[in-house]
DNA sequence: CATGAATGAGAATTCATTCAT
DNA sequence: AATGAATGAATTCTCATTCAT
C-alpha cells in the first residue's frame, strides 16, 4: 500500500505492462491487470499513455532506441571477419538476454494489425534493413541478391530469438541451467555455425567448388 | 458421425479461425468474427468446440498430427548425409509453405501462457524432442549435449519459420516474388548454410575437421 | 451407454428432473443437464413434456395426486383425537420421507411467478384448504376463526417440511443418523408437541385461563 | 470509502436485488433486471459485488448480521419462562415482519446447492446452532438430545417463516388483513401453542408432568 | 421414437475509457 | 497527480426450442 515508490507511476506501469505483455500477449492483458500490478489507479494509464496501445507504442520505442544504439556500437569497429561475426552474435545475445521481455513483446507484436502500430513498425523495419545491408557487405555477400539477403539475416536473428522465445519451455523439458556459462557456449556455437555456414554460402554464391571448407 | 455436406459447419469454423488467428492472434479475434466468417451461428462454436479455446486446441492437434506425419516420413529413409539434410529442409519448407497459417498460429501460441493449453503444449513438445534426437544422431552430434541440442534444432526450424513469418513484410520491402523458383533457391541456400555450419560445429565439438564426406 | 432401460425415456427424464430440481431449483437447472442425466436426447424433453415447464407441471401433478390420495386415506377413519393427530403426523412424515425430492420441488416452486404454474397452484391450494378445514373441526377448533386457522395448519405442515428441507444441513452439523428409529421418535415428539399445543389453544380459545400474559 | 449521496449505487443494487430475489428466486432474476430496477449500469454489479453471486453473499451476510444482533438481544435478559418464550416469539415475528424479503431469500437459498455459498451457509448455521442451544437449556430440555434439538427449534422458526412465506396466498384465499392487531393475536397464539407443546414434551422426555406452570 | 445440427435471444461478465472531484 | 465511480459497448458462453432426417 505504499503510495509512491522510488519509481514513479509511469515507470511502474511500463514495467508491469512489459512483464504481462511478454507472458500473455498484448491482447490478452487488460489495463486493469496492468494497473493492479503497477499499483496505480486505472485512470493513470490513460493519463500517462493515452490508452492501452499507448503503452505498446512506448514499449516499441523503448526497444528500438536501445536496439539501434546496440547495432550502431557493433557496426562502428572494423575487425577481421571472424571476430566481427562473433562480436555481432555476442552483442545480440547479450542484448536480448538483458531485454528479453521487451524483445519478445516487439517480436509478437510484429504481425499485429493495429493501425497505429503498423506505421511505427514500417519505420523501424526500414531502419533495420539499412543497417543490415551494411553488415551484409562485410561478409562478402551481395546485398542486392535479394534471395540471399532475405534468408541469412532473418535466419541468424531468428535463431537467437527462437532460443529466448522457447527458453522457458526448454528449461522444463531439457532441464538446462541458463547461466553465464551456458551463454558463453551458446555464443560460440552459434558463431561457429553461422561462420561456417556463411563461408559455405560464399563458395556457393561466388565460386562454389566445395562444401565444408577447403 | 457422418461427415455430411460439401463443407460442414465444424470445418468452416476451423478454417475461418485458422485464417483469423494467424493474421491477428488468438486473443485479438472474437468468436463473433469467426462465426461470421464461417457463416455459422455463434452458438455453433461452443457446440462443436466447447468454446473459443477449444478451437485453438483443435488447431494445435491438427497441426501436430500433420507435422509428425511429415517428420516420420522424413526419418524413414537412410540417405547419405548431404542429401538427408537437404531432404529435411525441403520437407520442412514445403510443409510450412502448405500450412503457413496453421504453423504461425502454433508458433505464436507456444510461448503464450494460456493456462488451458499448457498441458497440451508440454505433450507435443516432448514428442517433438524425441523425434529430433533421432535426427540429431545422424549428423554425428551428441543428443545428450543439451546445449548443442537446444541450439541447432531450434535454429534451423526457426530460420525457416522466420522466413514465413516475415514473408509479407519482405514482399513489400524487398519486392520479391515468392514463387516455386524462389523456394528452390531458398531450400538450396538454407541447406548449404546449415550443412556447412554443422560440419563446422562437428569440428568444434569433436575436434574432427571433417565428417560425413565421401 | 445402454440405450433403453426398463424405464422409458419419459420416466427417466422425470426422475432426472426431480433429482436436479430438488437440489438446485427449477431455474438453475437446464434442459441439457436433465437430458444428459436421463440419458436421452435434448429434443425428447420438448417431445414428451412440451418444454421445460411441462416437466414442472408433470411433477406438480404427480405430487398432488399422491398427496391427496394420502390425505383422503387419513381422513376416512374416525379415531379418538389423540390417535388421530398421531396418525396424521405419521402419515405426513412417511409421505414426505418417501417423496422428499418431489415435495421440496413443489414447496420451492410455490412462490414462483411462472403464469402457467400460478393457475395450477391456485387449484391445488383450494383443494388443500377444503381438506384442512375438515381436519380442523375435529380438534374442536373453529374453522371460521381465520387467524387461528391460518396459524396452526401451516405451522404443523411447515414444521415437518422444515425438517426435510434442512435434513442434509443438519446431518452434517449435528451428525444425526436419520433412520427408522429417528423417525419413530420424530413422529412421537411432534405429536406430543402439537397435541399439547392444540389443547392449550383450545383452552385459550374456548375457556382462556390465561398464560404467559402480563 | 465515504458513504456519499442519499442512496448510492451499491445500496440501490442491494435493495433491488433483495426485492427481486425474494419474489422470483435467485436464479430466475437476471443482472440486467437488477441493474434496471436499481437504475445503475450493469457493470456496476460486477464493480461493487464482483458478480451476481456476490450480491447473494452480501444479502446473506446482511441478514445474518441483523439476525444475530436480534438473537443476542433476546438472550440477554433472564425473565420467567413463559414471558421469555413470548418474548422470543414476539421478537422473531417482529424481525421477520421487518425483514421479510431478506429472510425469504435466505430461507430459499439455504437448501440450494449453489457451490459458492455452501461454505458461507455452514459458517452461519454453526453460529445459529450455538445460540439455539443456550435457548434450549432454558426450557429445561437437554441440548444434547439431538433428536429433540433438531425438531423443536426448526419447528418454531419454520412455523413463523411459513406464515410469512404464504402470507400473500393466504391474503387472497382467506381475506385476512395482516395488521398490527393480527400480529398481536398471531404472537399470542403461537406462544400458547409452543409453550403448551414444550410443557408436554418435557413431560414426555423427563417424566415430569409439570414445569413452570402456575 | 430418436437424433444432432441449428437458431436466436439472452445470460453474466469484462473491456478500455471518461469524468467529476 | 490521483482517485474511484460510472459508462456503454463488446466479450464469451448458455439458454430453451425447433427442424430435417
Amino acid at each position: 500500500m505504499v503510495q509512491s515508490s522510488p519509481k514513479d507511476g509511469k515507470q511502474r506501469i511500463l514495467e508491469a505492462a512489459i512483464s504481462l505483455f511478454s507472458k500473455r500477449g498484448f491482447d490478452a492483458v487488460g489495463v486493469r491487470e496492468i494497473a493492479k500490478e503497477a499499483n496505480v489507479n486505472i485512470s493513470m494509464i490513460s493519463y500517462y499513455f493515452e490508452g492501452k496501445i499507448g503503452i505498446l507504442k512506448a514499449i516499441m520505442n523503448d526497444f528500438h532506441d536501445r536496439y539501434y544504439q546496440m547495432i550502431k556500437n557493433v557496426m562502428d569497429d572494423s575487425l577481421p571477419l571472424e571476430e566481427c561475426v562473433g562480436r555481432i552474435i555476442r552483442n545480440l545475445v547479450t542484448f536480448i538476454r538483458t531485454h528479453t521481455d521487451l524483445t519478445m513483446i516487439v517480436l509478437h507484436s510484429l504481425p499485429l494489425d493495429i493501425p497505429e502500430i503498423v506505421k511505427l513498425k514500417a519505420n523501424k523495419i526500414s531502419k533495420l534493413i539499412t543497417e543490415l545491408s551494411g553488415l551484409f557487405k562485410r561478409f562478402g555477400l551481395d546485398p542486392d541478391d535479394k534471395v540471399l539477403f532475405s534468408i541469412v539475416g532473418p535466419s541468424l536473428v531468428s535463431s537467437i530469438l527462437a532460443h529466448f522465445r522457447f527458453k522457458s519451455v526448454q528449461k522444463n523439458v531439457l532441464n538446462i541451467d541458463f547461466d553465464d556459462e551456458f551463454y558463453e557456449k551458446y555464443t560460440e556455437t552459434l558463431t561457429t555455425l553461422f561462420l561456417n555456414g556463411l563461408n559455405g554460402l560464399n563458395g556457393l554464391a561466388a565460386k562454389k567448388p566445395e562444401i565444408g571448407r577447403s
